[in-house]
DNA sequence: GTCTTTTTGCCATTTTATTGCATTTTTAAC
DNA sequence: GTTAAAAATGCAATAAAATGGCAAAAAGAC
């Protein structure tokens, strides 16, 4: 997706486009994996002169994942991930229960199990947690 | 489950029975739905006399999950939340995206997809995100 | 009860994220 | 392209959640 497309997301949803906004969400739409806030500024610090400031990248993504933008995914780590909202949508990620990788899957949705009355449901995600094959053989000790 | 079950839970999992491990135990067991560390010693303040120290709890609960007698959940939220595993297995989850409750479904485990090479699968979690039942009608402003 | 090992409490520290506020950037109007 | 208003950023401080070190206490074996 190129950077005019990315601009014109962030300005339909009533925001302004500026280098950090643009910066993160370009890193995410790049990444192959959900990415943590701070995996996000050191991609950015690999790739870009200017590097934001830490909090700016935090509220950066904030306002994208408010905005639908990117979407922040149930993990068992204690950072927070992040993936863009892409046209092709739902589905699966696996988690790595010892290196923390996370990696799409491509699965279907499953079905939206019944809910309580009165719930509404909003997304249905799916998590496979196990063990990636570099951690299972033992190539990163 | 009864006090002297989760002993033996405990005590066959090759662990010492300890007041703190117990009573966490017995709080998750008890409770109707997962719990993060700051609500078990929450919980434990109300129903005991004595209360573990707060890193008490957590080293409690890392042990009772690293012997599989309970398990932590994907979460959106920052707090980890844990439920204990019973014979009854293979749940669905609910996540409020306002209040952050988390709540237990009766919904089947969905098949697990296929994975890329040299990955190995160990458990399958299904999550629905959206808003419950009070945060929906406007209840807890 | 005594002995050995495991667990606990307390304090310090780390990791991840948030808040307050002065300064800078963006955008729109001119 | 200047200018003015609004929004976003940088920086320092703070908060929330979790972890590590170590002496004291509790569990289990005898
Ligand atoms: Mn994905
Ligand atoms: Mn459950
Ligand atoms: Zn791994
Ligand atoms: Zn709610």
């Amino acid at each position: 997706m190129t950077d005019p497309d990315l601009s014109r997301r962030i300005r339909d949803a009533g925001g302004r486009v500026t280098t950090a906004r643009l910066a993160v969400l370009r890193c995410l739409a790049d990444a192959d994996e959900p990415l943590t806030p701070d995996e996000v500024l050191e991609h950015l610090g690999r790739n870009s002169d200017h590097v934001p400031d830490r909090v700016t990248i935090y509220r950066a993504i904030d306002w994208l994942a408010v905005h639908g933008l990117v979407r922040r995914l149930a993990t068992v780590g204690r950072a927070a991930r992040y993936e863009p909202v892409e046209d092709k949508e739902a589905h699966a990620h696996f988690q790595c229960r010892r290196c923390a990788q996370t990696r799409c899957l491509p699965a279907p949705t499953p079905p939206l199990p019944p809910l309580p009355p009165g719930y509404a449901a909003e997304r249905v995600e799916l998590v496979i947690h196990g063990l990636c094959a570099a951690c299972r053989t033992g190539d990163t000790p």
